[in-house]
DNA sequence: ATCGGTGCAAATTCTTTGCAGTCTG
DNA sequence: CAGACTGCAAAGAATTTGCACCGAT
């Protein structure tokens, strides 16, 4: 447990928006400021791994980490990629199946695809 | 509609296995081996533009489509990539909301992730 | 001394873009 | 002919990796 990772894993809980790498990156270096990129995206890999962080698959673009790695879903607005917790009650509490077509399911979840309040208000 | 964007919806529509663009780009140079990436690339974003077809989030690695737009799900083998279709059945159909914390919903997909049957049988 | 972790910079991978030429309507 | 579309190649963004060094066992 480096001061690296720590911080790292510190920064991703404290945040409550599902980060990129490069906000995690620039948020550790305010307390560590020789920390690398490289060692930012190394620790999140392994925060995952670890079963400490989870990474939410929401875009093709760049990717986003969540500290909180209990079952919930999310709402994702298309026009400013902001990110929030939905749940964890709702539909994908129901009716999950442990095999689909004899594949072994182990996660699910839900995203929800949508404009927030301000980018509705803009227009 | 060109040849090019003719052949892409063609080759999209095809294929069941959720393509990546390069993927595309090669089947679709077997009929036109003058086309270009960039011109698949632009394509296929206008096939989505266009309500003819889908981009599935399913990782940060390469881009996903799919042809078909209807509602349905997805089942993501974490170990090859394989991607299969699900449903449109099960738990997503039920109880989806018009509005999340005020924001306006536009679709959703339940995506599962797992081990497929053959990574399975490797271990 | 060893071994994992680190910073750095280069390399990879995936995607987008500027531009000049081409095709379509 | 005008505007949209294309191929090409370079640029850009995001991430990974090789390597020498450092720090704690």
């Amino acid at each position: 447990m480096t001061r690296q990772l720590e911080t790292t894993y510190r920064v991703l809980c404290r945040a409550a928006d599902h980060p990129t790498p490069e906000q995690i990156f620039q948020a550790v270096r305010l307390e560590l400021p020789d920390v690398s990129r490289g060692t930012v995206y190394r620790n999140l890999q392994k925060l995952v791994a670890d079963g400490r962080a989870q990474l939410v698959q929401l875009s093709n673009r760049s990717a986003r980490y969540d500290g909180r790695v209990d079952f919930h879903d999310h709402f994702v607005c298309s026009a400013c990629a902001l990110v929030i917790d939905v749940g964890p009650v709702g539909a994908s509490r129901d009716g999950v199946r442990r095999r689909i077509a004899g594949h072994r399911v182990g996660s699910h979840t839900l995203t929800y695809f949508g404009i927030c309040r301000n980018c509705e208000a803009e227009g």
